[in-house]
DNA sequence: GGCCCATAAGTTTTT
DNA sequence: CTTATGGGCC
């Protein structure tokens, strides 16, 4: 295709009544047709069900994508394809996906069949923007103005707590947090404070849940807020309550796409259903999933949602993609075979026509403990590295995140690039939200929550009871809290002392707010961080995090800048939770199964594959055999994400809780098909498998002799793989610090301040250093550092140098006590 | 109002 | 064993 944007027309302006869709056989269509003709190209790499999918536009359809067979191509080769063939404008396709991400990503791919037309897709995107979108149009119909803010989690919790409270009820005795968790649930069912039903009520607060539920949806309508259930409930409730404005969206949306089926909730399905079902009407509506992939039942989805689709809709078209471009036949034998331990699957069978004979078989690998489990995958993965393997291209996935930390430390002290997925968001940050509380006074004075958040922060004396006076006017008189704050300090009511820290408050918003339309925004944010007290509020914070909260906070400003102005910003952060992940950077990701979901990478590690862990004791003894059937379906994601190398492992024993628990290996292992999987022992080197025989209490994996044969562990694999690995290790780390250091970062989580840029290769002579193996490195790259230096470390916080070994510092830090670690992770204080 | 100690709890996560 | 939270004391 062609890049110009003018191949597909854009004219349908977004409030524009809805344009017919071009009419078959008309002069536009045909011009149209006429240009896209010979660009039927983008269906020429698909195969044939792909292209079934693509080209199978009208009447329901669903598409059940199994793991790795091009479901993202599929989905958005079929939206280019009817702007192509002129079937409908952009604004007339509505597309819905879970992730920010997912919705970029599509964007991103028709982009590149359209040109650079992405603006005109603007009903692509997550059912929550979707939702914003809608009720911005029509709030006033559910008592709300157009300007209504969105409340995080965290929001909503305080909010909760100052209504338990409110209650007289003890907020101990009944947590706001796990309140929120019900609402959640209810929000997730579609269920309104008069549906919810007479035990859920009557779970929580002694029967005051329903009252609390209604309590809280009436006081977001006084804030004019909505939470995240909200952006769906409430344009349901406008669908079904206004049929002339669903009618309206009924004649908008010609096609409908949906991503990702299997993990819907009620509410959702109730949304789609009511955009979807139409009176005497085809409805063109594609929805793409894979039940195999349901792994978000426990926060409501419904695979039953995708179960049911031909009922739904009758007359559905169902294709199966079941030709997967990812993975070796033996990862996806393996993958196969344990899916097939599922009941109630509508049932695919994977296939591919890679069958390369050389193509390693899935490894199954014991260890003693979780320690030695990531020794050697760390040692597996420097041997990879040795071999030119991309760190990019690995990824240890884990059931819980935990697990993890075995890993962090691990590859901190061997000097492993490693970058967490899926941590602590960028957003959800304190010194984040609480710049962004600032914003949200500044852009929305009646926002009350951001101004009670920040109030106080940095501290100003103006403490519980100052709050609480100004809650009572704000109250009494049916104002902002901000406003009430300006009636207060004009009157004796208040001490003298925090009389005064609030007038400089109100001053200080007072004049933000002038400012706002004629600064330019971000100018302002890095003024009103300043003039706050707030970043001096942590340049003077002596703890550890200090540091990366005030480079974070630059990180926000610079964000700032791709947005035109302070409210798109901040209604882009409402809704777009993530931070782009580094890419330049290469290292191992590390990440639960859940979030790599989607992803897929060429070597994956999966540690931990034991009984309570995976599956998970309490999915088991909550979910009972669905609760099973979900973490098979975890298992199952996890090992499709592997494209030719997959590790499994066990450890024979585990820190639970903090006590060392001898553990049983998975069963998800049993039900892996021999043919396809090796059992290796390298990794068991110390100790081998240490279960006494026969003490297993159900039939054993392999068979006994393959696992408890400790004869077989050491002589086969366990001393000449140690000892190979032992190579590659020296080796792989030697060649690292040499590259490393200049510009060596370690992130921890997204969006974490990028710390410790190398620690600057001085002209430091080299030191007589008592070492053995850091000899060589040491004429490389001499550490900047001497003995007796304060620095900074990401993990560990700020440390006195104690020793110096090379590039390796033994370093005293004030909380985390004396570790080791390489000079590039730490920067001078 | 702030700091320190004690206690409790401890899958999975998006928006 | 950790980490987070809350209460109590200065």
């Amino acid at each position: 295709m062609s890049g110009s944007p003018d191949d597909i027309p854009f004219f349908d302006e977004e409030d524009a009544a809805p344009a017919p869709a071009p009419r078959a056989g008309g002069i536009a269509a045909r011009a149209m047709a006429a240009r896209a003709a010979p660009r039927q190209a983008y269906l020429d790499g698909l195969n044939p069900e792909q292209a079934q999918a693509v080209e199978t536009t009208e009447g329901p359809v669903l598409v059940l994508a199994g793991a790795g067979t091009g479901k993202t191509r599929v989905l958005t080769t079929r939206i280019a394809h009817i702007l192509a063939t002129g079937k409908a404008y952009p604004s007339q396709i509505l597309a819905v996906t879970f992730t920010n991400k997912a919705a970029r990503e599509m964007k991103t791919r028709i982009g590149v069949f359209v040109g650079e037309a992405i603006e005109g897709m603007p009903w692509l995107g997550t059912f929550h923007s979707i939702g914003v979108k809608l009720l911005r149009r029509h709030a006033e119909l559910v008592g709300l103005k157009s300007s209504f803010t969105i409340l995080d989690t965290d929001d909503q919790i305080r909010l909760l707590k100052q209504l338990i409270q409110a209650e007289g009820l003890d907020d101990k005795r009944w947590p706001a947090r796990q309140f929120a968790q019900m609402i959640d649930g209810w929000k997730n069912k579609g269920l309104t404070p008069k549906e919810i039903p007479e035990g859920d009520a009557r779970a929580f607060a002694n029967g005051k849940g329903r009252e609390l539920y209604a309590a809280y949806q009436n006081r977001l309508l006084t804030l004019n807020a909505v939470d995240f259930g909200d952006l769906l409930l409430h344009p349901i409730r406008i669908f079904r309550e206004y049929p002339d404005v669903l009618k309206e969206y009924h004649k908008r949306f010609r096609y409908i796409l949906v991503d990702e089926y299997q993990d819907t909730n009620t509410a959702q399905y109730m949304w789609l259903r009511l955009l979807a079902q139409r009176q005497g009407q085809s409805v063109n509506v594609c929805c793409v999933g894979d039940d195999d992939q349901s792994i978000y039942g426990w926060r409501g989805a419904e695979v039953d949602n995708i179960l049911r689709f031909e009922k739904d809709f009758p007359g559905a078209t169902v294709i199966r993609l079941e030709r997967n471009y990812r993975s070796t036949s033996h990862i996806l034998g393996a993958a196969s075979h344990l899916i097939a331990h599922n009941e109630g699957r509508l049932g695919k069978t994977l296939f591919t026509e890679q069958a390369d004979p050389d193509e390693p078989k899935v490894q199954v690998h014991a260890s003693w403990d979780s320690e030695e489990e990531a020794r050697a995958i760390g040692e597996e993965i420097e041997a990879l590295q040795s071999k030119k393997h991309a760190l990019n291209d690995m990824a240890i996935l884990v059931r819980a995140s935990f697990q993890m930390r075995e890993f962090e430390d691990r590859f901190v002290t061997l000097g492993l690039n490693y970058r967490v997925i899926g941590g602590p968001r960028f957003y959800e940050r304190q010194e984040i939200r609480d710049a962004m509380a600032y914003f949200r006074v500044v852009a929305q004075p009646a926002d009350d929550l951001a101004f009670e958040r920040i109030v106080n922060v940095p501290k100003r004396g103006l403490g519980e009871a100052a709050v609480r006076q100004i809650h009572d006017v704000a109250r009494m008189r049916q104002v902002p809290m901000l406003q009430a704050a300006r009636d207060l300090v004009g009157t004796e009511e208040m001490k003298p002392k925090p009389r005064a820290a609030l007038r400089t408050v109100v001053e200080n918003f007072e004049r933000w707010q002038d400012m706002l339309d004629r600064t330019s925004h971000t100018e302002l944010a890095e003024l009103i961080l300043e003039e706050s007290g707030y970043t001096d509020m942590w340049k003077n914070d002596r703890s550890a995090e200090a540091p990366g909260r005030l480079e974070n906070l630059k990180e926000l400003i610079r964000s700032m800048e791709e947005y035109e102005s302070l409210r798109g910003f901040l209604e882009h952060v409402a809704l777009v939770m993530d931070a782009e992940r580094d890419e330049e950077m290469d290292a191992i990701s590390i990440m639960t199964l859940h979030s790599a979901k989607g992803l897929e990478f060429d070597t994956v590690f999966l540690p931990g594959w034991e009984e309570g862990l995976f599956p998970h004791q309490r999915a088991l003894d909550e979910g009972g055999r669905t609760g099973l059937e979900e973490e098979r379906r975890l298992a199952y994601v996890g090992l499709t994400r592997a494209k030719k190398n997959l590790h499994l492992w066990f450890a024979s024993n585990r820190r639970i809780h903090g006590l060392w628990q001898t553990t049983m290996p998975s069963r998800f292992l049993d039900e892996l098909p021999e043919a396809h999987v090796e059992v290796c022992e390298d990794g068991s080197a110390y100790g081998g498998y240490g279960r006494p025989d026969g003490q297993i209490g159900r039939p054993n994996p392999y068979g006994r002799s393959r696992f408890d044969d400790q004869g077989s562990f050491s002589n086969t694999y366990a001393t000449p793989g140690w000892q190979r690995a032992q190579k590659n290790r020296n080796s792989a780390t030697d060649r690292n610090w040499g590259t490393r250091s200049g510009h060596q970062v370690e992130r921890i989580g997204y969006g974490e301040a990028d710390s410790g840029y190398g620690a600057g290769r001085g002209s430091v002579k080299g030191r007589t250093i008592e070492g053995e193996l850091v000899a060589k490195s040491v004429s490389d790259t001499p550490s900047a550092f001497k003995v007796g230096d304060r620095v900074f470390h990401m993990k560990f916080g700020n440390g006195n140098i104690a020793a110096i070994d090379g590039n390796k510092l033994t370093i005293d830090f004030d909380k985390a006590g004396q570790k080791r670690v390489l000079d590039g992770f730490v920067s001078p204080v």
